[in-house]
DNA sequence: CTGTTAGCGCTTTCAA
DNA sequence: TTGAAAGCGCTAACAG
């Protein structure tokens, strides 16, 4: 950065009329003793030269690096965006550099990254992984330290771990939806080839067949395959319009309709409202994720909540926690993170012994608790 | 990573039986000349020990660390998180890890991190400053190599840059709105401290004033101060509400409203909606920024675009150019990014003579271009 | 073609 | 209380 050949300690060594030793005492501020004269003039000397220890030297020396990796699918969805910000605020206050990377979905770029990262040797690696077969993982992954694993599931990896409870969550939007009088719930989603997506969808099929509604197979519409993601990186909006259209073409007769994800929704709602369908209206629309936006659309999408922020600040306090422990061979810590239903304007209530073909009704009221918190 | 002490470039060597130099030339792929049998032997044993070279070893050694920091305000607005998948992905084609990191929209921590950078050695620094005075900057910034700053203006600092023309942007919602009969327009915005967003309201207003409709000052409504920013960073779309809440209290009798930048927007246009007022129906509004999600809201939001994804790829190519020259007395590379009004939904079309409180017309008709482009 | 060796900047023993 | 010196892992100049 500078024009001129960096400073290093033994010119600031030399200018202070010290030795390194004496230098790098005084500038790493141990309480090691040395006179209060020397301290000064060295104080002085980097300040004047505008020193700057190199990371270099001192990582290669003491084998620490202060880094941690971190490796999500995509950095331009919000969901990440708020993962990240808790993430770098846990870190950070705990004085680590986290070092964000993305895979951009493809898994063999995940792996790619975890060799980066092994190579800029970051004490650990927090990793939303998209590699649902944790094989190749394994192999980077060695011995249960320094990882530890988020958002999306991974069997038998024996590493820490932040989840949440996806399948709890499809069964929160189920009995939220039925509390409200739905009878007939679409399910919306691009191919269930993730965990994170069958776990949600089985939530959901199992919690309204255990209920007296019952799941018809021909509500769940899938899409045959994701639409492919651009540079910008929004498909799934994308995937959502497509959705709705499947949806539309089919006369699906469900009142209320579930989908994968709020920016799903979001598309599946706009959709919706182009072909001259009114939500909450005529149909009911649900998201899973809670990111910010959901509050900020119209209506305002009533969806079940995954703490993003949250999870990416837990993901690096377990770490950072695992790190800091002397004992490896302590147990990896499991946290499971628990969905919640945040009730807005999408979705309406049905006046029971209805069809669902009536007008809607805010559904700002409260009244109707879901069973589950 | 491992449990056990990293693989090192010696164990390699005395598993291959050769020189720690033989093993350095076969695993940097240089074209030097290494018999067949030791280039095998050396490859067989860097696979089997599985043995990943120490960056910190080889950074000290070279000098270089590959590494380019990119400081933002903030990581969670999604105007950002375009500009960071535009950097990433320019950095890593050429073969540069970005380390991304936020100020949280405070000076001194950008400053903070700006130092933080230059322990890490980066190579080089992208920033998008809000240090509107450049004093601070200067101290850290020496000489006019390594640094480019992008998107937010910074006088007097002689290093590359990827500006974008707040001004014209700001003349362009103008024009386009009285292009569509609007005579009354109403510019929203929480304090105008920024240099970008006094630039906006410059152009708006010079535009306005300019042409034959005015500008009148009560139709400037800015708000005594900014909406603390909350973890999750979503500060603006509050001071959109509370912006919309003050223009309905004065009974502005505007038809249309510009807002700072999209999320600011959305917060209007739901307040908006929430009294009653429709959306053109009874007012038009705009935004700027276009940022992925103005195509999701309803209505999709017509505003004023800033290449957020292309301004971080730009930024990074006229950095790593830089780079790359040897001669570091070449002039500072700068790019000014045009603005361009993206047409969607919510802006409605006056028809001549009338007052603007009748209908809206869909604005996706194309018929009216704005002058500029 | 291959190996030996001198450092890169820093921390940290060890000796004074 | 201070300094000398070893050495972290790596690259590259030099010698063979």
């Amino acid at each position: 950065m500078d024009s001129r050949r960096r400073i290093t300690i033994s010119d600031v060594a030399k200018k202070a009329g010290v030795s390194i030793a004496t230098v790098s005492r005084v500038l790493n501020g141990t309480d090691y003793p040395v006179k209060d004269s020397l301290r000064k003039a060295v104080l002085r000397a980097a300040e004047q030269m505008n020193y700057t220890p190199n990371f270099f030297g001192r990582s290669l020396k003491s084998g620490k690096s202060n880094d941690i990796g971190v490796i999500l699918p995509s950095m331009i969805n919000p969901f990440y965006s708020e993962v990240i910000a808790g993430t770098e605020k846990e870190c950070r206050d705990a004085g680590y550099n986290p070092i964000f990377c993305s895979s951009n979905n493809e898994p063999e770029k995940e792996l790619e990254q975890i060799r980066l990262m092994r190579k800029k040797c970051v004490e650990g690696l927090l990793i939303s992984t998209i590699n649902a077969d944790s094989g190749p993982l394994r192999r980077y992954i060695m011995g249960n330290s320094n990882v530890v694993l988020f958002d999306q599931p991974a069997e038998g990896l024996s590493c820490g771990s932040v989840g949440y409870d996806f399948t709890l969550a499809g069964a929160l939007a189920a009995h939220y939806l039925t509390g409200k009088g739905h009878r007939r719930i679409a399910f919306l989603s691009p191919p269930l080839d993730r965990p994170s997506r069958r776990a949600i969808f089985k939530g959901f099929r199992r919690a309204l067949e255990e209920s007296d509604v019952g799941f018809r197979p021909e509500d769940l519409i899938v899409l045959p395959s994701e639409t492919a993601l651009d540079e910008k990186g929004n498909y799934e909006f994308e995937n959502g319009h497509r959705l709705a259209r499947a949806f539309l073409k089919m006369h699906c007769p469900a009142t209320a309709a579930v989908a994968i994800n709020d920016i799903t929704a979001f598309g599946v709602i706009q959709e919706l409202l182009r072909s001259g369908r009114r939500v909450p209206g005529d149909i009911s629309v649900m998201g899973f994720d809670n990111i910010n936006f959901s509050a900020m659309v119209n209506p305002a999408l009533t969806t079940v909540s995954q703490p993003s922020f949250e999870m990416g600040r837990l993901a690096a306090r377990v770490l950072i926690g695992g790190l800091q422990k002397a004992d490896r061979r302590e147990a990896a810590e499991h946290i499971l993170l628990k969905p919640e239903v945040i009730e807005r304007e999408s979705v309406c209530t049905l006046r029971p012994g209805t069809d669902g073909k009536e007008k809607s009704m805010k559904s700002l009221d409260n009244q109707q608790k879901h069973p589950y918190t």
